[in-house]
DNA sequence: AGATATACGGAGGCATCCTCCGTTTATCAA
DNA sequence: TTGATAAACGGAGGATGCCTCCGTATATCT
């Protein structure tokens, strides 16, 4: 008969969602040196199945990263529409915040081992991350709501900066956000609305 | 006859070094995940010879830093005395890009892993490295030859911010001397000297 | 030269990595 | 619905690394 291509089994689509999802878990606690078996077992399939998988570690790594980064992307797609462009804005730049303090440990790891496919990666979802950024940023300021004279890059280099200046202390995530409400009260073109306390 | 101490035994001290050194190539080669029993091999000794004089693989990684630091100072100490200040400094400059070359992974992984034990040692050797280059530095601006208003911290600020801003790509180190060159010349209180390929 | 504190080497127990292959199962044609 | 079979599954097993423990070797001191 020689099907030249199946429909792709339903149970390995499955499998595959359960180990990213497990890894997420076991990597983001553990650190990129925790256990392949340790994912494994969490996901409830057998080492083998992750190998087939995922080859490699990194190519877990990956998908995960693409995994996480698809879902910002997403998320901006899903805040443009309806709402406040600033506060659209502001949830946004606080998931990614988010998705930085889960995977700290992740993305340090990621940003050693670079391979030429891996590089394409990173540059494609940068890419379209800073795509996603700017639309939320254009609709901002055509609202004229933010000053005109920022740029997606700006944005996300600020962002990347105030997460990565400090080592991750008690309390990192809470002043980080602090900084970024500042950042953005910095960016309106109104005065700002927001208070924050005084004292450092 | 229980006697309080005897003098360490010589072959222990030999097997110390050789450890050191062994360490210093295989973990500047292989990143901090290199295998502790190569690094045992590599210095022709048990692995249990290894695990007495550094019980945790930090252990090792915070004596190879040391060892390169003291080197570090030691430069300084004898750079001072004879030579062109400013040529003394430009020296000890590129010895410092060295040994960030050559000893990147570790550096980062010794950044991770930060004990109360080793933290002091990190302070310790701070200001003891800022005090070996204050020195260089008076000495010059007592010649007259540098800005008065440069500091060791901010020397070795500028320093640190140069070697890791970018990725160790291939003509990174190159480019990196020849950056701090420019710097050199910034810090002269006379017209530069040193001429630089203009294009970027 | 003899006594002994000290250091050495590596076997061994356990964990993880990754491969390989026999078994199971989802898909598709009849 | 029912087989045939491509595709996926699970986990045993060999290799390697981590670290401990202890019998053996040796440098130091009297």
């Amino acid at each position: 008969m020689k099907a030249a291509h199946r429909k792709p089994r339903s149970d390995a689509l499955i499998n595959r969602e359960r180990l990213i999802e497990a890894a997420k878990e076991v990597l983001g606690l553990g650190g990129p040196d925790a256990s392949l078996e340790a994912v494994a077992r969490r996901a409830e399939v057998g080492i083998g199945t992750l190998y087939r998988h995922f080859p490699t570690r990194e190519a877990l790594f990956q998908a995960v990263y693409r995994h996480e980064v698809e879902q910002l992307i997403k998320l901006a797609g899903d805040l443009d529409d309806g709402h406040d462009p600033v506060e659209a804005l502001r949830t946004w730049m606080h998931a990614y915040v988010g998705l930085v303090a889960t995977k700290r440990g992740l993305l340090g790891a990621l940003a050693v081992v670079v391979t030429e496919a891996s590089k394409a990666m990173y540059a494609e979802l940068s890419v379209r991350v800073t795509e996603s950024v700017n639309a939320l940023l254009v609709r901002a300021i055509a609202a004229g709501e933010l000053r005109p004279d920022i740029r997606a890059d700006d944005l996300l280099h600020a962002m990347f900066a105030l997460c990565y200046a400090r080592q991750p202390e008690a309390g990192w995530k809470a002043q980080v956000l602090r900084l970024l409400d500042i950042f953005i009260d910095g960016l309106r073109t109104r005065q700002p609305v927001r208070k924050h306390e005084a004292p450092l």
